[in-house]
DNA sequence: CGAGCATATACCGGCATCGGCATATTCGTC
DNA sequence: GACGAATATGCCGATGCCGGTATATGCTCG
């Protein structure tokens, strides 16, 4: 029953909101933070959560974590995120964490393999 | 963020397994226990906390509830159902699920309304 | 009305989650 | 090696979930 630890993962707004936007691009937790306006702990934990269960992965650069989605996801993950991305078409928060991240990308002052998707 | 409410109910291998056998057909309780193997005061929580949240309905039928999904479904919770039954095809647990359903239906003792469909 | 079946609810203990505060870790720079 | 930035972790209290036992409710039938 992988479906189980899916939707755990799922069922909190924060990281639904993580999972959303590194659906578009891979991203650090200073953007993270930056985007969804929430403090640092709550960002950090809730990716230690998604990391531990396998739903994202992390790589160093320098001073940075760079959070995305793993490369090769099961099915279905793929098929959730998926779901996830129709669902979320019409939400007010969503849309919104969408628009701070094309500011973001704007600045450019991202670190390498974050936000150049 | 109905998803939320959503992704919380699809949290539980239970309540997983409640919502696969009702995207086939209304069922009541005492179906559920002899299905899923489970007690009944499981059921009848995983039923009533499914029902606070609008993922399922009831009605009476004599002495037995029916339960079945509800007539008209958000959108939301249409693409999740459906991302179920895709991601359950290969899962033994609820393809056991269905066998003892199919073997249930054979029995066709069943209270009006449900196991007919 | 009393018995019995089907289902629901109250109460409880154990455990996970969630968010906050404080502190630790890791890395780059001076 | 000290400092600062970026991130992670330990600890805590509050809350919610989960499953079990016992009990209550609603319905039917004799």
């Amino acid at each position: 029953m992988d479906l189980i630890r899916i939707y755990q993962c799922f069922c909190d707004p924060t990281r639904l909101r993580i999972l959303h936007l590194l659906s578009q691009t891979p991203l650090c937790v200073c953007h993270f933070q930056e985007i969804l306006d929430e403090p640092q702990v709550k960002i950090s934990k809730h990716l230690a959560y998604l990391r531990e269960r396998g739903m994202v992965v992390a790589e160093r650069d320098q001073n940075w974590m760079i959070y995305s989605l793993p490369k090769k996801r099961d099915a279905e993950l793929q098929a959730n995120l998926k779901c996830l991305q129709d669902c979320v078409q019409t939400d007010s928060i969503f849309k919104r964490d969408l628009r701070a991240l094309a500011k973001l990308r704007t600045k450019a002052d991202a670190p390498d393999g974050a936000l150049l998707a």
